[in-house]
DNA sequence: CATGAATGAGTTTTCATTCAT
DNA sequence: AATGAATGAAAACTCATTCAT
């Protein structure tokens, strides 16, 4: 169901509830039966999905280099995420009207992203003059970028390189280069 | 028609024909004898926008001091796209669909950015592992994320730090705290 | 089970099945098991009225006083039925399609109020220009009429004697306000 | 147009939107674009019923008779709201929902038959212990009635005796047989 | 040319009914 | 026998598009 669910996502938030329906092997009624409203629906798809990021960033919340962990998050977030359109989405709208359910599982994000981005802004791995707030959004961004050049892991390397080495404290050295 | 038509794009690509015809005082009937689409209404109106751009860019073209101009462009670029949802939305879209009339567009944009780009990097200012599309996809995903931020101007300048930073070239002295 | 059917007949007959059987506290399963249809259910709640209100009318079939044994029960009978507004749609559905189960009880009705009816004209105690289907079309509208001013038994008081003195032989002397 | 919606309004207020327009040799659209919501269509030809009904109760508010005019306005009345169903619900309707649009013309019919009926009681035409709005919901109970024995005119007369009768003084002369 | 009424396919949502467990 | 998840037809309503005036 879920699955099916997620399959509906990657169409975009416009498709049909009978498309959906359709391409999880069953009936609208189904549907609606477990998602009060399409809105809801939309919801628990994006909400599962921030809760598995969620958990990730948890994860890495206490590693022993947590510029190292910063970095391999960005990372595999972006990657992650470029597959899902609707994540994108999903988070801007979440930043728009946070009443919604997506709203609780922002803030979980946003305290264990926070609580990483902390420590490695206190070893010194990323500057300290961004907030939490505009690494989400400047992820978020980065993430539609992705989206653009599509399947080219050479451009998305050298465009990851940018948002990377734009998040190093002015003094460090360049991170560039030396990934992937 | 074309100013009325603007209003139209910045309440998102969802707007019916009545009220974008409305909005420009005019019937649908007269909406469509110039444009035979929906769609041929919004690639025309994106189309627009980007010509603009394409103008401005143009005439940076020959700046004396080609990095200062650049940085300068996607200072202005990023700052008037915010207030247009829709260019982005179609700039994302371009890039998916270019069948349509804005991809021609989107190479004379491509050819005059090119050209201020290369230039930029031929006298350091820019970092020279980088392509166009991976630039014009960058600023995209900023204009994105800075939609998120809305009306924070001193994020959006943080935000922008980290983007100005990652461009330059891992040798460059930083940008950074230097900007607005 | 009947108990909770009839707390539904009273939200009208446009409840679903899902709460009727949420109100019975059983699954719409075994509603279809015992009632194959809605209609069929309706018909079941409808009609178990109905027999109610024949048991009455025979009750009173042999009453030493037929006039005021029939005047008695058109008061206990709109009184009754106000508060049941499923039974009037019923009566009214029944009357136009008189092929469903309905049928049957409205017969017994038909019968038995006929012969109350009958002794009452007998004594004198109402017109003889009348027919019982008349008569239980009357009521029927009577107690559409009482629906609309609702809790007013003053109200009420006044349209049953109009009711009461129309039916009156047209010599008798007038029963008017001497009721209630 | 109007018409056409008439003819549907006689299936009852539960006909759906696509036959009422097929009905009237339209595309649901249009219907659409007349009135916003079925709701507003209903009102709207309920209303138009109604206004009809007042013009001719104002018509007669000044006839030399009242009592004759009266009892001639409710033979007609009744007449012809039996054929319209949807009348008979809408006015039960209103009873209890006063706030939609039908409101305002159902102050007005009372008001015009409220006139006639004081006029009608001064003459001894009618008992005065009856208020407008009763007087209201009994007339349309008796539609409701006369719905049952369709197109019976001899029972219809009978039953419209029953009313008349009892509407009289208590002293009058009956009035009885002597109609139609 | 401009207009806006008409169209009807498509969208979300509800609900009577069925059937595997 | 009971349950309630699944089904899909149908209803209200929207909107891109056409075309008579």
């Amino acid at each position: 169901m879920r699955a099916a669910d997620e399959a509906f996502a990657s169409g975009g938030p416009t498709v049909s509830m009978d498309e959906i329906a359709g391409a999880a092997g069953v009936g609208v009624g189904t549907l609606y039966r477990h998602f009060p409203t399409k809105e809801a629906l939309f919801v628990a798809v994006v909400s599962h999905h921030l809760s598995l990021l969620c958990d990730e960033v948890e994860t890495l919340r206490d590693a022993s280099d947590p510029g190292a962990a910063f970095y391999d998050l960005l990372d595999r977030m972006v990657q992650e995420a470029t597959d899902k359109r609707d994540l994108i989405d999903a988070l801007s709208r979440a930043g728009i009207d946070p009443s919604d359910g997506v709203g609780e599982v922002k803030e979980r994000l946003h305290a264990a992203v926070g609580a990483l981005f902390a420590r490695a802004k206190q070893t010194g791995a990323v500057r300290d003059d961004l907030g939490v707030d505009e690494l989400l959004s400047l992820l978020m961004g980065t993430c539609t970028a992705m989206c653009q050049v599509d399947a080219d892991q050479a451009a998305r390397a050298r465009m990851m390189a940018v948002i990377f080495d734009g998040l190093r404290p002015p003094t460090a050295p360049r991170h560039s280069a030396s990934r992937r």
